[in-house]
DNA sequence: AACCTGTCCAACCGCCAACCA
DNA sequence: GTGGTTGGCGGTTGGACAGGT
């Protein structure tokens, strides 16, 4: 499985690796040690290039390679490195013994960044998500492309809808901080099971990293935070939250012909000359874009939580935070 | 039963840093 | 200092498989 079937390139053999190739491998690697990876395959009888070799004795023929489902404990190690390390597999899987990078990169890829999705982190920062204008883009991308493929003209009533939209998705990101600030303060007072979390636990903002909340709600892993409160699991029963819809000043542009380039000129607002473009915000908003909070380079350990934050995240928003009764009364 | 769709994961690719002549 | 080689790393691919329709 895998790879395309086996074929052979400047005379070596590439894709899956049969039993016979694996046991010769495994046999001149006990013999006589691996040794030069590039020299090992034609001493030991095999048509593939080193790097194949390496590769098949590091990820899937060692002795010490622990195969199976990850355990929870494994898991939340993976999840504590990571918030510490980015994308660096290496690091981590020499925490995890037996485990190897591509195994542990392979679980993050398939569950692990699901769940923090799922849970309403970035899987990158590790912080709740903030990237509601990111995917506003992509519902007037959509809303541009239904356009163009229905030949319905863009109109009021569209942009309004959409501007209703982004506001639904605004209250949702925010309940889901409001949630983490509930959290801490929670840990803070001693009230309930989030006491077990001491403040020095905690990222220096005060957030619940995801492998706290995966452990004060193992019972519900999967589970976002929104659809876990309450018993109440309907996005619509959430609370009227009051965010001033004037802090959402979208502009959607009107017609399609803005479509430019592959990076969908319609979406921002740039010279196209490729310099960074800016959001349809209007200039005159006073707050900083929402992916601020998330905006650290995903492989530099220092963008990261552990890091430490760049404040209260009451300070990104404060004209929409201190504008609801729930915020003065956590602030 | 046939087809479709999403998930899993072994293997490949390209890049980079360390090492050596 | 320079260029070639090697090993290692992270991102991506694509076939196998499972579950759904």
């Amino acid at each position: 499985m895998g790879r395309s079937p086996s074929s052979v390139e400047n005379g070596l053999k590439k894709g899956p690796w049969t039993p016979e190739e694996d046991q010769k491998l495994v046999q001149y690697i006990q013999e006589n040690g691996h040794g030069s990876w590039r020299a090992l395959p034609k001493h030991a009888g095999l048509n593939r290039c080193g790097k194949s070799c390496r590769l098949r004795w590091t990820n899937y023929l060692r002795p010490d390679i622990k195969r199976g489902k990850f355990s929870q404990e494994e898991e939340q190690t993976i999840l504590h490195l990571h918030s510490i390390l980015g994308n660096k597999w290496s690091a981590i899987a020499t925490n995890l013994p037996g485990r190897t990078d591509n195994e542990i990169k392979n679980f993050w890829n398939t569950h692990l960044k699901k769940k923090l999705i799922q849970m309403g982190f970035d899987p990158m920062t590790h912080r709740p998500r903030t990237d509601f204008f990111a995917t506003l883009p992509q519902l007037i991308a959509l809303a541009n492309l239904r356009e163009l493929v229905d030949g319905h003209p863009w109109d009021d009533h569209a942009a309004a809808r959409l501007q209703a939209e982004a506001v639904r998705a605004a209250r949702l990101q925010y309940f889901q901080y409001l949630l983490q600030s509930a959290a801490a303060m929670a840990s803070n007072s001693n009230t309930n099971s989030l006491s077990t979390i001491t403040t020095s636990d905690m990222d220096p903002t005060g957030l619940l990293s995801p492998l706290q909340v995966l452990s004060f709600a193992s019972d519900v892993p999967t589970t976002s935070p929104i659809e876990s409160i309450g018993g109440q699991s309907q996005i619509s029963q959430l609370p009227d939250l009051h965010i001033p819809c004037s802090s959402f000043d979208v502009q959607p542009i009107m017609s399609s012909d803005t479509i430019q380039g592959s990076n969908f000129g319609f979406l921002s607002q740039g010279d196209p000359s490729g310099t960074p473009r800016t959001p349809l915000i209007s200039p005159h908003s006073s707050l900083p874009p929402l992916t601020d909070l998330s905006a650290g380079n995903p492989g530099d350990a220092c963008s990261t939580s552990s890091c430490g934050g760049t404040g209260s995240p009451l300070s990104f928003w404060p004209e929409l935070l201190l504008d609801d009764p729930f915020m003065t009364e956590f602030a």
